[in-house]
DNA sequence: ACTGGCACTCGTTCCCAGGGAGTGCCAGTG
DNA sequence: CACTGGCACTCCCTGGGAACGAGTGCCAGT
């Protein structure tokens, strides 16, 4: 059965309506806050009905209502309005960012400022280094048998390995090394590197071909193989905001999952396009995160995607703004990124 | 008036309960607990005078004591043993640091060790840029007018900035620029270079002045004296451990505290030498950590100090678990450094 | 100097009644 | 037929006692 306009505009009352106070909200309140053209006591039938059909609960009898997470789904599909960011918001945006000197530094901005804005955690991945290119591979000589290794890749992010090599090397043979594998590698995705590494190693003169080796290894294993993606969190105060109520039980386990990297890079894989991406309480593969919702996005220089960014918060969360502050943050950086 | 062996006895046995129980405790649970010789009313007698001296106070008339922030203090410097880490403990942290990648992940695992081993909130400063030495600057041009500036340090710290040009250079230049601040600077403290840096802009050709001036204003402004300390944090999730109920009010301020890496910073500031050093309740200088406990000490390879690291929990906190925690974690990542 | 005993304090728990918010249902109305 | 007003009902929340118990301070006794 579908629901006819009445009973959709009760539901976005009871969402709204409970999103600004956190507490169940009844038939006589509705009516009143938004002026319906109906009484209460439709209203109440009206909220039996969406009860039947699953988008909002009671937390016990003679109580008000509350929305369940398919009625969130519907209020974010189907019912809210896209709120505009505030004049006050887009400056506050610009402001933060500008004057960022390094990637560091623009993941950590980006990271407050999406706490701040939304008032929720905020989680920002650094650019992927899967969808990188390298620029630049720097070779630093530390001792005769040991080599800094120093990639910087397009996105800016800049990544160091120690190689140990067989045995000492000439600093010439070091400029000669460095050169080759940036003739190879420059410009190449970190994707496409695995068989150009594999032509280094080949075409190394015999009496480069060991230390190219060792170089070889390293390369593959720590920069592609395990590449290791990194992420910036902030506003886990906001976690406390409003008592624990808002999260069912304890904060422990939200925490715990917010430490776990592997777990936030979960909330990022499947980022495709720059589609906005909400997900509500149970909708959320990760367990632990059950009682939250999460919005995700893609971030990158123009139209393509090196990373992901969003925030997290109580299943109570004002998705309207939230879903604009996130896109607009994400707009943002990957026209920063564009820039460099 | 000094107190006699027994009382500080009864201070003793009050907070090692405490810590254990966390709930007040009274004078006959402790004879118990402890065989004391005598009996609950002499106790009680005692502990009307360690209450007279400040060290405990009763939460409220006819509850059990429960020790003072100046309680603590005594117990850490007069009554705690040193309590020798378990083998496991030892050997969870060979297992833990050997592997590490880079200094990233040296830190990375570090402050998860900390906060895995103490149960507690771990911080781990990186190496001071302050405290280190140039090993390597590295220039690589983006454009004709812009260079990324990274520098590499002897702590194994990597630091990127871009230079804006004031015209386009070639290729040629670039390398004569690398090779004249390497030969300056290579080497250098960092605190030492701003006069080298002044030194090269005045001996640059003609050709060059201008570019090397752009340089140096990027080397000095951003790595030298708004140089970044970064910070790590882990196992914030362990503030929830038992409640709120640890700190009085709640978690909030502390986990804001914790967001601002200024605040952290200011932990570890006065680490001299590698003294570890027990900061109690309201000893803290800062206003939100007032009601915790920080445990902190210096790291480094050899004797030399880079950084600091240490934990933060309730001032109900097992302190000579903790502190001997604390030291060993940082003498291994010492020795870490020491091998690079 | 220590101990046993005792009166006292005060937080905690449990119970119970009253108030209030909100509901479901039903008969009535345009 | 959709909506409304009225009404009985449910159930949470609050507040006031009362009973309980842990723990204390004090005092007289050894």
């Amino acid at each position: 059965m579908s629901l006819d306009d009445r009973k959709l505009d009760v539901l976005r009352a009871i969402v709204e309506d409970y999103v600004a106070t956190r507490e169940p909200v009844g038939s006589k309140a509705l009516v009143e806050r938004h002026h319906l053209a109906v009484s209460p006591a439709t209203v109440r039938n009206d909220m039996a009905v969406l009860e039947d059909e699953g988008y909002i609960r009671q937390p016990h009898t003679s109580a008000g209502r509350v929305p369940t997470d398919r009625g969130y789904r519907l209020f974010v599909d189907k019912l809210s309005r896209v709120k505009p960011l505030s004049p006050a918001e887009r400056r506050a945006i610009e402001r933060f960012l500008i004057g960022a000197v390094d990637l560091d530094d623009v993941v950590h901005r980006t990271v407050r400022l999406l706490a701040q804005l939304t008032r929720q955690v905020a989680v920002v991945q650094y650019p992927s280094l899967a969808r990188s290119a390298v620029r630049h591979l720097e070779l630093v000589p530390i001792s005769t048998t040991r080599l800094l290794v120093v990639m910087i890749t397009d996105t800016g992010r800049v990544e160091q390995r120690i190689a140990e090599l067989p045995g000492p090397i000439s600093g010439d043979d070091v400029t000669q090394l460095r050169q080759m594998v940036n003739e190879k590698l420059g410009g190449r995705r970190l994707t496409d590197t695995p068989p150009m590494v594999q032509a280094l190693v080949d075409e190394a003169g015999h009496g480069l071909r060991a230390a190219m080796t060792s170089l070889a290894t390293v390369l593959l294993e720590t920069l592609v193989e395990r590449a290791e993606e990194r992420i910036a969190l902030a506003g886990t105060a906001n976690l406390t905001r409003g008592g624990i109520l808002d999260f069912q039980g304890s904060l422990r386990p939200i925490l715990e999952a917010l430490e776990e990297e592997v777990i936030l890079l979960k909330l990022f894989s499947e980022v495709e396009g720059s589609t906005l991406r909400v997900r509500i309480g149970d909708e959320n593969e990760i367990e632990d995160l059950r009682s939250t919702s999460v919005v995700s996005t893609g971030y990158g220089p123009g139209a393509t995607v090196v990373g992901g960014l969003g925030v997290l918060g109580p299943t109570r969360m004002d998705y309207p703004g939230t879903i604009a502050t996130v896109r607009a943050v994400a707009r943002y950086v990957g026209d920063l990124l564009a820039q460099n």
